[in-house]
DNA sequence: TCTTAAATATGATTTTTATCATATTATTAT
DNA sequence: ATAATAATATGATAAAAATCATATTTAAGA
């Protein structure tokens, strides 16, 4: 479903979500420890989502990584998309590439109404929606 | 989701679901090329799916890989239950591994549904009744 | 019984993913 | 300015998944 680096990503996002802001920044050495991932592989990760403007960062002395109100505005999809791309995600179940609604392969049929709705919802929920549900205690983080 | 090595399998299960039984044992040579997967590739996989009872197999001339009635009556999942294993399915969409209904991760509330779903038609859904709605028309194979 | 045709067992190679390590660059505070 | 600090860029290594190759075993037919 998802990769290793995508549910760490989403580990590392909605831990800045819930923890840090612009005038909160967090350094990698801070944030590798709670969500239970390695130090090195999560900078590199983190440096991803900084680049695909996923997340925000600044570097130096007080630098570190931190989510802006406009970050959190979007939807968790995007992560996904930086880190695993979205095909991942969309294209068809036996890797049929001609497989389309008209010519649906035989797991089509069973499978992807589910799939369409984990889609939406990938798309719909926001990355502070999904934070407040931990802040409220609807869900949890890690470890 | 599915690894590749699952979708393979799915393809060559179906395909000799339709194409073979007791008395028309199929070659792999015979199946890699009409479902677009590397010879040596699913005869390794062919051999996991006999040994596990998925498929029926005998050898020498004459012989060749074919599907019983017992065999089609087998669940989907069962091919991924050997090929990925059932966790691959099963497991937090994040990895946390002391999750449940009770403490859920925070894609879990958005997710979780959708993925039970899935799993009940896996679980539900034969080997037969697939390879019949591609007999029938209302999905398709390869390529 | 001998040859041939098939699956089986086993393992080597390649590619991808995951993980680790470090030199460079930018920012803050002295 | 300079020293210290933190992200960034880049690349190396390790592990896992995908792919390829082949010697061995079993069954059929001559
Ligand atoms: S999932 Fe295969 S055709 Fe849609
Ligand atoms: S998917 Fe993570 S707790 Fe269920």
């Amino acid at each position: 479903m998802l990769s290793n680096s995508s549910k760490y990503a989403v580990k590392a996002v909605l831990f800045l979500a819930l923890h840090s802001n612009e005038d909160c920044k967090i350094m990698v050495k801070d944030i590798s420890e709670p969500i239970n991932v390695p130090q090195a592989y999560i900078a590199k990760l983190l440096q991803e989502l900084s680049r695909a403007n996923i997340i925000s960062s600044t570097r130096g002395p007080k630098g570190g990584f931190y989510l802006s109100e406009t970050n959190k505005a979007q939807p968790i999809i995007n992560i996904l998309k930086v880190i695993d791309g979205e095909k991942r995600l969309t294209s068809c179940m036996l890797s049929l590439d001609m497989c389309n609604e008209k010519k649906p392969c035989p797991l089509h049929n069973i499978l992807s109404t589910s799939r369409t709705t984990i889609l939406e919802n990938l798309r719909k929920k926001t990355i502070k929606e999904l934070s407040e549900d931990v802040k409220k205690g609807n869900s949890f983080l890690p470890l």
